[in-house]
DNA sequence: CATGAATGAGTTTTCATTCAT
DNA sequence: CATGAATGAAAACTCATTCAT
């Protein structure tokens, strides 16, 4: 915790920021490292002392943006059944409305994940969503007090229909608005 | 006094299949013309006979790629419930176990058209969703004898499941087998 | 004088005046061999039956520019000198006023005899000019009774101030309306 | 903290350099910026650092090369008639004297300019002529003692002169030995 | 003869990365 | 550490020329 970590901490701040914004618009390929640098308030020449390649800082950028959600579902272990999918509904709604870049983000990196070489990222996302089933079928068989393994397909089609719904929404925003409809069938499906 | 004969039909199929085929494997911008060129079994320059840019070759094969599925839902009219849900299933997972190429192929067109000035492709997939949620609304009214105005919602839930299917059975290609699960919940969302 | 000959003619027609309207308007290097032909009213293939390549159609096409007026100033022979100022001064004004495309042209030519290694073009505007030379000289040395070869320089500058008039009016059209005062200085120099 | 210190304007005077060199003998279209950046001691990049394309180092380049010139004839204003006459002779020949690549890259800028596209060149160089003629139209009319305005046709016609001669020295260099023939001429236009 | 489809060499331009200051 | 000037590899695109029909 010295003075030094937290600069450093805030200029891969800087930069997490700016990334985000810039690869959001325009994709990895159009995104030039001098407008992420601008972005982040900074010189072109400072973002290569942080990184060594502009993979790497998308790399960065993925992942800080995954982790933000890594615990997300770990609240859920509280909570009863409708109140869960309340909350992972709103929480996955909430994020594509208070900002169209994150839908934009999403698809640019599923793009970027499913090409030939990027492994890394591609990796990085199986985790996430790993994890994300791991959590969400283990709260179904507390709920519905049976095996957690019996509620890994169910739990993949929901997360599908969350992922799918994204997709809806940045198609037609309206979408957004069947949010009550969502919870609905998602107890549906789990009852 | 008439020219050499060329069947321009066989031509454009040459292109849209070594650009179906490089852009799903590379991505829109790692994608080289030329690459696509020899993939199509010609120069670089008679690609840009038949297409002014390299844009204009994407925007074709993705119009191609949609509208080969444009009345994959009329079938559905003389289908009972049961008998939809497993053909729609199927479809879209045969889809998915026949080439690898077409779901990265979808992932690269959803990245594509969430790029700010891409307005073109996502115009496109706006209007292939839009007819696909018309037919299968339209279905559901039928068979559950309602409005059919009641049951876009539903529709686009289903619909993002199967989106969202892909991007699962992307990461993790063993949820392909998951087939029946996938109808058996439809079901129960529209019953 | 067979038809077939004719008919050549009539192409080689058809193509020069393609290539200057062309030429004239893009210059040499934006001119492409396609506009050229169907501005002749041909195929591109076609232009290649009569010529192996651009160049031999520009050189062509300024060949016979310059043919066109080779003979223009024999006619001197039977003038005074009011008459003849009179006449040549009208010849080269009445140029720039029938076609904005002349002036054009002749500034095109001027800047590919320029290039290093266009000695082709460059050779050819010496021998026309040449030609003007003597027969202007000739003719002045007849009205003022002297030796041919001490009117050479004055013919140079004559000409010289008609060239050069041809760029001002390029540059301001409504310089074109100062041809009577262009007469005066001309016969002053003379005189 | 600061970056490299970079002298902006030594770096022009070097593409400027470089710029004349190449187009005068090339022309625009046969120069290619690979050249025009090792002429001027740089790599390609560094050239598009300072310029936003070819065009613009044309319009770079001609823009200095005639500004050099722009304050040329206001030293008139203290010369007597022959003495100016004398100066003005001088100026354009030893113009020619000294470089070939000066004439050559008058040709070129007249002849880029008239392309019907090229406005910026054709303003530029419209400029320059008109403050050409008003500081020459000003200088003979107070010499005379009469009106501006009378002298502009006149101003016109010597400086066609001038422009022609520059064309007929650079098909028939020996031409540039009749310097003084011209100063005669040009007084006697005057008178 | 006539045509325009096919081709690839050649150009402009972009941009990640390096490095002198 | 910070910066942006410098660089050249790489890519889209153009077009003179060829040649099958």
């Amino acid at each position: 915790m010295s003075p030094k970590i937290v600069l450093i901490d805030e200029k891969l701040e800087q930069i997490r920021e700016g990334a985000l914004s810039v690869f959001a618009e325009k994709g990895y390929y159009s995104s030039k490292m001098e407008d992420i640098a601008r972005d982040a308030g900074m010189g072109k020449g400072t973002l290569y002392h942080y990184f060594k390649s502009k993979e790497e800082v998308f790399d960065f950028m993925v992942e800080r943006f995954f982790s933000e959600y890594e615990g997300m579902f770990q609240t859920l272990e509280k909570m009863g059944l409708d109140e869960a999918v309340d909350f992972m509904v709103e929480a996955a709604f909430s994020l594509t409305e208070k900002e169209k870049r994150i839908i934009q983000l999403l698809l640019q990196v599923w793009g970027h994940a499913a090409l030939e070489k990027q492994t890394k990222t591609k990796v990085l996302i199986q985790q996430v969503y790993a994890k994300y089933i791991e959590q969400f079928s283990g709260f179904i068989a507390r709920v519905k007090k049976g095996e957690k393994n019996d509620y890994k397909a169910l739990s993949r089609q929901i997360f599908a229909m969350l992922d799918g719904m994204m997709i809806q929404i940045f198609l037609y925003p309206e979408t957004a608005g069947e949010k009550e409809e969502m919870k609905k069938a998602i107890l549906k499906m789990i009852r």
